[in-house]
DNA sequence: CTTCTTACA
DNA sequence: TGTAAGCA
């Protein structure tokens, strides 16, 4: 997945190498290494940086950018945790009740709509 | 010739 | 961040 040379992603994200090597070392991007310890960065890479160019356009500093991505590393891992989680007596009693609510069971009677009877 | 690391301004 | 030195 990773192909591009320094001098391309240079081009392509009008970037200094300079920047580029120092977000790395911030930990905004993780390009491979291949032959000759070269770095070799992918799509995704590139995104990452043009995104991390346009948040610091908007004054946002290196240590809020690599906060926002470990908040949404965060999130992404707990969604992960949730869905392999299987659904506990808790979340089961809260679906029910949302379900029950939702139906007109107790609550808000919608002008118009006639109530279902249990 | 291009990239890398290290170090200084 | 820019730039220079010395390698690979």
């Amino acid at each position: 997945m990773a192909v591009l040379p320094m001098g391309t992603v240079m081009k392509l994200t009008s970037l200094t190498a300079r920047q580029i090597r120092y977000y790395e070392s911030q930990g905004l991007i993780s390009p491979e290494r291949s032959d000759g310890n070269r770095r070799l960065y992918s799509l995704n890479d590139i995104d990452r940086l043009l995104e991390i160019r346009d948040y610091l356009a908007d004054g946002v500093n290196v240590a809020g950018i690599k906060a926002i991505y470990d908040q949404q590393q965060a999130a992404a891992q707990a969604k992960r945790d949730a869905q392999q989680q299987p659904l506990t007596d808790e979340d089961v009693r809260r679906i029910l009740q949302d379900e029950f609510i939702r139906q007109g069971g107790l609550g808000h009677p919608e002008p118009g709509l006639q109530q279902r009877p249990l």
